[in-house]
RNA sequence: GUGGGAUUAGCUCAGCUGGUUAGAGCACUGGUUUGUGGUGCCGGGGGUCACGGGUUCGAAUCCCGCAUCCCACCCCA
């Protein structure tokens, strides 16, 4: 038998697929409220998009992209997130010049080659929106209220996580001093981390061993070293989501993992689906664009993790709905069949082929969810009319056929 | 990539220290004698016990390998 790759799998169940479809009905609508349209990119793109936008120094790119070289000896990748496919697509479309704001959504699978677990898959789904033109914090505060619209409908608990990551003024000073404090305990830290003092020195904030959390304690915080405008924007950033009673705590070793962000880092989780809690995250990226031969524009963004969302969605209550039809003898079946087509122009409406008894073609219809059971006997068939039972009032009439 | 656990019917699981045709509940399916469902009763189908080796007179049960899932590390949505 053949199977399905490892951490790639199906979306089948009842219990998936429901929760799947509502996700994303909910979700495009809220991000449609929020003035964002649809966009689809490639699947694949070249490497080096990836290498240059998510970061060489990541995981993400480092050790987990689908790479290959395709038969015109293009070095390609599957896309192992949402945001830098989006971008290209905004400066090659010349958006960048046109100027103006764009704002967009999408949704889609995601590659990464990880080991898996709950909440981990290496074929993932995602739902992002990317918002390019306003360098405004209102924009950044609206990226966080669209993803709690959205958890709120769902019915999705939540914490939301805040930081601000800086900018070119006063991110480079405090990497800086930030280095220069982790020498004087190079000693004591895990090798990863001396890693991360060259690669990416950000990094060693979110470091999961203990004894180097112990250490950062006194590290400098971010958070106390920002520019002018950094500051204004990360209080007025919280100002606005006070104002629209969205709760957050402050994280300040909330270092997102692509290297692309800039000032404002959030990032939704939950503590209901394990260990791989973060269901959203995002954060403004004002240099990607820039970084990507574009003129230089201002953006931000976020995505969602679909397959754990839909771990903590409660769908709401189904109602019956549509036409189960049935015929009792086996010459009334071609009747059910026409019949059944003529319904299929204005509603939902199923059928069984086979000549069933009434308690059979109620059980069907009943556990079709149908609200109306609607069978042709022998009697109804000499009379040119058919039996209709409403499955929720539980009233039932017999009507001319042409009338049904 | 590292460490640990799991893997028996479509699903959730039982199967004691290896011993005759591998079980249950749910689901599916058929019937229940004059045409009434979700909630009665009776019956039926379905498993090379993940896969590949080994030990044994005999393996779902013990050993080795491998795959997948789960957990932790790591990473992130």
């Amino acid at each position: 038998m053949i199977k399905s790759l490892r951490g790639m799998n199906d979306i089948l169940e009842e219990n998936e697929y429901k929760r799947f479809t509502y996700f994303l009905q909910v979700a495009t609508a809220v991000a449609q409220r929020y003035g964002f349209h649809y966009i689809e990119t490639p699947l694949l793109e070249e490497t080096a998009l990836f290498k240059r936008s998510v970061g060489e120094s990541s995981d993400i790119v480092g050790k987990e992209m689908y790479q290959f070289i395709d038969k015109g000896e293009n070095d390609v990748c599957l896309r192992p997130e949402g945001t830098a496919g989006v971008v290209r697509a905004f400066i090659q479309k010349k958006l960048d010049r046109a100027g103006g704001t764009h704002r967009f959504f999408y949704y889609g699978p995601m590659f990464r080659y990880e080991r898996p677990q709950k909440g981990r898959l290496r074929e993932f789904h995602q739902f992002g929106v990317e918002s390019f033109g306003l360098d405004s914090v209102y924009e950044d505060a609206a990226m966080i209220m669209m993803v709690a619209d959205i958890l709120n409908e769902l019915g999705v608990g939540y914490r939301l996580q805040l930081n601000s990551l800086g900018d070119q003024n006063c991110m480079p000073q405090y990497r800086d001093s930030l280095v220069s404090f982790i020498e004087s305990v190079e000693e004591e830290i895990c090798e990863d981390c001396k890693r991360r003092k060259e690669t990416n020195p950000i990094r060693v904030l979110d470091c999961k061993n203990e004894k180097c959390q112990a250490l950062y304690e006194n590290a400098p915080k971010l958070i106390n070293a920002l520019c002018d405008g950094c500051e204004s924007d990360f209080n007025k950033l919280k100002k606005i989501l006070d104002a629209n009673n969205i709760a957050y705590e402050i994280d300040t070793n909330l270092v997102r993992g692509l290297d692309y962000y800039s000032k404002t880092a959030f990032e939704f989780v939950s503590d209901n689906i394990g260990s791989q809690s973060a269901i959203a995250g995002g954060g403004r990226y004002d240099r990607l664009v820039e970084f990507l031969d574009g003129r230089p524009t201002p953006a931000v963004g976020f995505a969602m993790g679909i397959e754990r969302l839909i771990e903590l969605i409660e769908m709401p209550q189904e109602k019956r709905s549509g036409y189960y039809l049935g015929a009792m003898d086996d010459e009334a079946v071609d009747l059910i069949i026409t019949t059944t087509q003529k319904k299929r122009k204005s509603d939902k409406a199923t059928c069984e082929y086979r000549a069933r008894n009434l308690k059979a073609h109620l059980k069907n219809a009943d556990k079709a969810n149908a609200r109306y059971c609607c069978i042709i006997g022998s009697n109804e068939l000499e009379n040119g009319t058919i039996w209709v039972k409403d499955l929720e009032e539980k009233r039932e009439e017999t009507v001319k056929l042409k009338d049904f």
